[in-house]
DNA sequence: CACCAGGCCGTGC
DNA sequence: GCACGGCATGGT
């Protein structure tokens, strides 16, 4: 899923498998997740990707080089503190290490809903999590992000409704939010497209191929054109 | 043993 | 405003 979620996990038998929504999904293709309406929102599947992926193609060279290189790309509209935690969990780290965090929290802090199946916790049950235990389980210097997190989460559902740049401010108000993970919050939840997160490898792209250029220029798939560039340029190196 | 991992915070100019 | 060091942890 190239780094938008931490959720899932390939079992032995190929299913990946995931615990959303209060229940386990285990799905072998998309196909699959397109008759239950919690998946078919989670994975965009009434969005037009192929009408997004020529438009996006068309626009210029290196998107065409891209889009060619990397298929159908989906942004994901996942669970908002979910997300918020996630992107948290990402500064300065590996995928590998992020999603060990992860699962870590869901086993001690999450709710069983099958046997060995963990949910990730609610912010209720974070709620008296202490910085040094998120110390304990790794988190490191990210420990009091998430503490902070937690205590303002009720703020997330009201994201929803707000204009892009408002939601930008409201989010990075949280500590270790800033506006690479805020951008990436956005994306992956709350389905707002003119989402840009700048990473180290994106200014590469930027200074590159897209010089005295900004967002503006890939507008309306501001998000959509990111997330090619940016796995184009890490299959790239 | 250095250096890195889809950054951000605090400080100093 | 912008540049810079520091930051926990685990993997190369």
């Amino acid at each position: 899923m190239g780094g938008q979620t931490f959720s899932w996990s390939e079992e032995d038998d190929g299913l990946f498998c995931a615990v959303l929504n209060d229940r386990v999904y285990r799905i072998r293709s998309l196909e699959d997740a397109a008759s239950d309406p919690y998946l078919r929102s989670y994975f965009d599947l009434d969005y037009d990707y192929e009408k997004a992926m020529h438009e996006i193609a068309a626009k210029d060279d290196i998107l065409k080089a891209a889009v060619e290189k990397i298929g159908m790309l989906r942004l994901l509209k996942q669970d908002h503190f979910i997300a918020t935690i996630s992107f948290i969990l990402s500064q300065n780290n590996n995928i590998k290490r992020i999603k060990g965090l992860y699962d870590r929290l869901c086993r001690k802090y999450g709710h069983e809903v099958e046997p060995g199946c963990f949910s990730f916790p609610t912010k209720d049950e974070l709620k008296d999590v202490s910085i040094e235990d998120y110390r304990e389980l790794g988190c490191g210097f990210r420990a009091p992000f998430l503490v902070d997190a937690v205590s303002k989460a009720d703020m997330l559902d009201e994201i929803d409704v707000m204009d892009f740049d408002s939601a930008m401010d409201a989010l990075m108000t949280i500590k270790g939010i800033g506006p690479k993970v805020a951008s990436c919050i956005l994306i992956f939840s709350y389905q707002k497209r003119e989402g840009f997160p700048m990473d180290v490898w994106m200014k590469k792209v930027m200074s590159t191929y897209y010089p005295g250029k900004d967002k503006s220029y890939f507008a309306p798939y501001e998000a959509l054109c990111q997330q090619y560039l940016f796995s184009w340029i890490r299959e790239l190196s």
